[in-house]
DNA sequence: TCTGGGGTCCTAGGACCC
DNA sequence: TCTGGGGTCCTAGGACCC
């Protein structure tokens, strides 16, 4: 557990030093600092309170609590629905998506100060790596002046979980909540981690939370004292990944630059059901206009498409197709999805439309002038459509056909939301 | 007024090839 | 008719994370 670097003639024993910075119920703080900037009394956070999607477009889910909706049993995820009738004073925050951006962008400029090597692990959760770089400094000590920090500049608090290594970091990050710092070293394992519950283990979900349920298997610990090889055969690649977890073995390094992306897509769940093909297909090329933009801003072709979709029994299923050559053309997707569509769609009402790309390789001219079936003026035309809709907006250039339907001529991803003023404590 | 959206990775089974 | 087996590719579905 410990890396040896070779100073000199002098041989260090260096002790990793893992960081995982994770912010208390993200979207409902920053919600919370945002409205206490613009003057409000009330801090959501003291409140039984969530951050909620649109119920009338059949997006009302529960996005994030405060603490003390946590009382009433509250889970991310459920319905507002539900969330209300354990609790029939909550209040319901809408998201804004661009200001969650905004405080985790500001939070990684402040952890910047600290260290060049940090892992953007999520929009509220960031890795960075101490090893051999404190000095005299005490990890927690420098996890205490971070957190205030945070706290005192941008108006929200944060757990720091220290480890030595980022799976240790990450479980300390979520013993006690909030405004907390946790340490997690090898030694501290049986007494700070083998008595969670199993479910309460990164990478251990509903599904496998059963299974090992179904084997009387409650605790991480239990499930660190099986037989690996038992858990490998009965749970393949994914058993002996959280048997290690369990033992604290992980050794993945914090990298600052983010990988490759190796698919991308969007899809939606709309207002009232769709039953006619002629919707779904519009709905697909809104999906795809968005998808294709952004593929092409990354630079990138795509050379696997797959269209899902959702009924209105909740039941899901996709058609996918390899292409003979990737490509990057609205129109050339657009085809194929209404092929995939057609061939998929069993007539039943539908819920949710959904595109995605994969199979991605560079959009590097050379390549596709070799085997690309897409004229020279399609490509162009993409290009022109997404110079004008950077340029002067989305709402620029709309394909006619969405002009009367009342459908939103880009779908997926976040709703486009007006501006509003920032916060005083980010500017 | 009941159940989001964007990702990554893995597995099973069939086709196909040698 | 008692019917190889290993490897790769493809598709569909499911698991996990935030």
């Amino acid at each position: 557990m410990f890396w040896y670097t070779d100073v000199g003639s002098d041989l260090f024993m260096v002790k990793p030093i893992i960081f995982h910075i994770d912010v208390n119920s993200a979207y409902l703080s920053w919600e919370a600092a945002y409205q206490l900037d613009r003057g409000s009394p009330l801090d959501l956070r003291t409140i039984p309170s969530v951050i909620g999607g649109n119920e009338k477009s059949r997006h009302g889910i529960v996005l994030a609590k405060s603490i003390p909706s946590k009382k009433f049993n509250i889970q991310t995820g459920e319905t507002l629905f539900s969330a209300r009738s354990k609790c029939p004073n909550l209040v319901v925050v809408p998201p804004r998506y661009n200001l969650y951006m905004k405080c985790s962008k500001a939070m990684v400029d402040l952890l910047r100060g600290y260290s060049p090597t940090i892992q953007r692990y999520s929009i509220d959760e960031v890795f960075i790596d101490f090893t051999g770089s404190l000095n005299n400094t005490r990890p927690v000590d420098l996890a205490f002046e971070i957190k205030e920090r945070i706290k005192n500049e941008l108006g929200f608090t944060v757990n720091i979980g220290i480890g030595s290594n980022k799976l240790l970091a990450k479980m300390a990050s979520e013993f006690e909540k909030p405004d907390k710092i946790h340490t997690l070293f090898p030694d501290d394992i049986p007494s700070k981690m083998w008595p969670l519950p199993v479910s309460e283990l990164f990478m251990v979900g509903s599904a496998t939370k059963r299974k090992l349920h179904s084997r009387g298997i409650m605790t991480i610990g239990e499930l660190a004292k099986c037989d690996p090889k038992y858990i490998h055969s009965w749970l393949k690649s994914h058993g002996l990944l959280i048997w290690n977890y369990a033992n604290g073995v992980e050794n993945s390094v914090v990298r600052n630059e983010s990988p490759p992306i190796k698919g991308l897509g969007n899809s939606t769940t709309m207002p009232s059901d769709i039953i006619d093909s002629r919707t779904a297909q519009m709905v697909l090329l809104s999906l795809i206009e968005n998808v294709s933009i952004r593929l092409r801003e990354s630079k990138k072709c795509a050379q696997v498409i797959s269209v899902s979709l959702k009924n209105s029994d909740f039941v899901s299923y996709s058609h996918q197709r390899k292409l003979q050559t990737p490509t990057d053309s609205t129109n050339l997707f657009y085809k194929q999805a209404k092929d995939l569509f057609d061939e998929m769609w069993k007539g039943e009402p539908l819920r949710h439309l959904g595109v995605h790309f994969s199979h991605l390789c560079s959009n590097d001219f050379f390549q596709l002038s070799m085997f690309q079936e897409q004229s020279e003026k399609q490509r162009a035309l993409d290009k022109t459509i997404d110079v004008l809709r950077t340029k002067y907006g989305n709402d620029s250039v709309v394909r006619s056909c969405f002009l009367e339907s009342g459908l939103r001529p880009l779908m997926g991803g976040v709703l486009e939301e007006e501006d509003y003023p920032m916060m005083s404590s980010l500017l």
